[in-house]
DNA sequence: CGTCAGGTCTCTA
DNA sequence: TAGAGACCTGAC
């Protein structure tokens, strides 16, 4: 897509960018990594870089950049080129959706790292948002590569395949991941040692993603949906966790219906592009608590 | 003190 | 093949 781009020191500007909410971004599910500040504005850390993203009138300021940073990562990772008119036009016709996308307005799909996501979303498993961002940071301050201070926070990278796979299960769990730790070592010798190719698995059909990624243990039917909906590029996976089971349950199906039953219902009605009714459906849920403990 | 949270694994019938 | 329990951890 095009966009109208002003360049100052260390800011790149979009002006009149719809269809971006830094709010609705950083908080709709996808990512564990942005942090509001107290303006108002987010900073967060991917591709080892610190960005900090803030939206003043209809303008998408993004700060402690370049050019040639933003051109080559940044822009691919807010999905800067996608139509999301046209997404929810497509997802509009179902009166639900129109609401939640009201609602959820400004939601992007990140493009996010497939290595840094299938760890994040190991650790996710039964677990809160904020412990699951607290052991995140803990893994990257302890055994990734420090980045940077921006606005009085330290930074750190997230720790690759090889630093975390000669770790003990005990080091892991020192950063607060519990029961999940051994899953993260095995992962990190799995990945480490090539013996699967988390970059190559975006290749494969969803349906055989799928299948690749739960050869991870830890993973199963969600958080592999989850892996490959946000750093594999499968728009019509469809994670479904506790907040989407509610508003599905609410809105379209009985309350018996088995996960892999509402999946199918998801996929056949948001063809191609579940993902995006997925976030949208999420934030909706979670922000306006929909469904909670109706017992 | 129990309960519970972005599920998954293990064990049993 | 499906369903019940267990599971780190800490906030309530």
């Amino acid at each position: 897509m095009e966009y109208k781009l002003k360049e100052e020191s260390g800011k790149i500007i979009i002006e009149n960018l719809d269809h971006f909410e830094p709010k609705h971004v950083f908080e709709c599910g996808q990512c564990f990594r942005w942090n509001e500040e107290e303006d108002g504005s987010y900073t967060g850390v991917a591709h080892g870089k610190v960005v900090n993203v803030k939206k003043e009138n209809n303008n998408i300021i993004f700060s402690n950049i370049n050019k040639k940073d933003f051109e080559e990562i940044w822009y691919n990772y807010f999905d800067l080129d996608r139509d999301y008119g046209k997404i929810k036009e497509q997802l509009s016709k179902d009166k639900t959706l129109k609401e939640a996308i009201k609602f959820g307005y400004g939601i992007r799909v990140l493009k996010q790292d497939p290595w840094e996501i299938l760890i994040s979303f190991i650790i996710s498993a039964n677990n809160r948002i904020p412990m699951i961002k607290r052991a995140i940071e803990k893994l990257s301050e302890k055994y990734g590569e420090f980045i940077e201070e921006y606005k009085g926070r330290k930074y750190y990278s997230f720790p690759s395949a090889d630093k975390l796979d000669n770790l003990t299960v005990e080091d892991i769990k020192a950063c607060g991941t519990g029961f999940r730790a051994k899953y993260i070592q095995s992962a990190a010798i799995i990945v480490s040692s090539s013996e699967i190719d988390i970059y190559a698995i975006k290749n494969l059909s969803t349906e055989n993603a799928r299948k690749e990624l739960m050869l991870f243990s830890g993973v199963g039917p969600k958080v592999s949906d989850c892996i490959m909906l946000f750093s594999m590029n499968k728009d019509d996976a469809f994670p479904i966790d506790v907040w989407v089971k509610r508003v599905m349950e609410y809105f379209y199906v009985d309350d018996d219906t088995k996960l892999k039953d509402i999946q199918k219902f998801a996929q056949d009605k948001f063809e191609g592009i579940a993902g995006f009714a997925q976030q949208y459906l999420f934030y909706y849920a979670r922000e306006l608590g929909i469904g909670r403990k109706k017992k």
